[in-house]
DNA sequence: ACGTTAATCAAGCGCTCGCTCGAATTCGTT
DNA sequence: AACGAATTCGAGCGAGCGCTTGATTAACGT
């Protein structure tokens, strides 16, 4: 098995996303994330050239999960309303779950090279274009007006946000918290789709 | 005169600020700051205990810049709606002013002390109260309906993400961002106070 | 059983970090 | 001018960092 996706990186890479998230880049050290798998420091420059190696394959499987979230909601749900609740629902659960830590994509921009930074950023393009998808056939529809863009920006801020005081162990589920912001921004059409 | 409120104590503190706004707290060494203000790096702890200790400064008065401005907004607006709209201009002023670094505080909490972070949190709780007020009669009047502290959530989650991608150097305005963002909030009652 | 390759270890290099400290300098007061 | 206090310097300590390297062990096809 070749190192580039053996078990082990995979390991490396969840341990290291918690990590990062839970204390932040800075502060996790190689020797940190090689303890948390139980092998010494050294070992980890056998699947990582850097560490910042690492942060760059973290944070793009974490926009991944957001690109994938962005995908299911497109297709799976049928009116302009039932897509943008979609997409409210499946970046919360993106955030909030428990499989990655797309966390970290929200906070760890500094520590990116130019170069990597840029291929995060030709993904989050691509989740930025499913929204406006979205937004204009719900604008279309009559459920939302003014400058698209800035609404997007306006939602996605309220849903990222909630990484500062959300927790799926409260009583409020992320079902639930996606209806409440949505109605926030789209009060009127009570039934509408 | 008092090291506690000296004018190089100032100078450091907002040479800090703009580090720690730029590359975050992690990255800005003492030596960076010592070198903004033109000093040796050894002479900075003539004014500060610890480096920890600029960032609670920091991050304190950030605090109140915030606590300022809703204040601002309280006494002098008279309608809910007017009332929001100054909260709304203020924290964006406040965020993305020029005379303090208020971006700190939203990012670097990670780096607090428990003990430090309790400090800097009584004051979040100080603007939040500020903010139910204003929802709370904003709901008496019929501007907005819904969990009040859910939509300051949503609220403050937009205007803070504003951060990561306004510029005030561009074609839009503080106050026109603002307006837009209410909108987003309460499309209805066009003209109502 | 052997040879080859993959995987891991153990040690440590070189550097930067926050911070210390005694000496030197500046400054206000008399 | 002289003194004490406030301020700054300059050198460096000790610790922790990312990362390297040569040796060692584990895994596997033949």
């Amino acid at each position: 098995m070749k190192a580039e996706d053996s078990e082990r990186r995979q390991e490396l890479l969840s341990s290291a996303a918690r990590l990062f998230r839970d204390v932040g880049y800075a502060r996790a050290t190689v020797r940190d994330i090689a303890k948390a798998v139980g092998i010494q420091s050294g070992s980890i420059f056998y699947y990582f050239r850097t560490k910042e190696d690492i942060l760059v394959d973290v944070m793009e499987s974490a926009m991944q999960a957001f690109v994938g979230a962005g995908q299911r909601a497109l297709t799976e749900a049928a009116t302009p309303r039932s897509k943008l609740r979609e997409l409210f629902v499946g970046h919360l659960k993106a955030l909030h779950g428990t499989t990655d830590e797309t966390a970290v994509v929200l906070s760890e921009w500094r520590n990116l090279s130019p170069k990597s930074r840029r291929r995060i950023v030709k993904l989050r393009d691509q989740v930025d274009g499913m929204w406006d998808e979205v937004l204009r056939e719900a604008a279309a529809a009559g459920l939302v007006r003014g400058d698209l863009g800035l609404l997007r920006l306006a939602m996605l801020g309220s849903l990222n946000w909630s990484l500062q005081w959300y927790s799926p162990k409260g009583s409020l589920s992320i079902e639930d918290l996606a209806d409440r912001f949505l109605e926030f921004f789209l009060p009127m059409s009570k039934a509408r789709g």
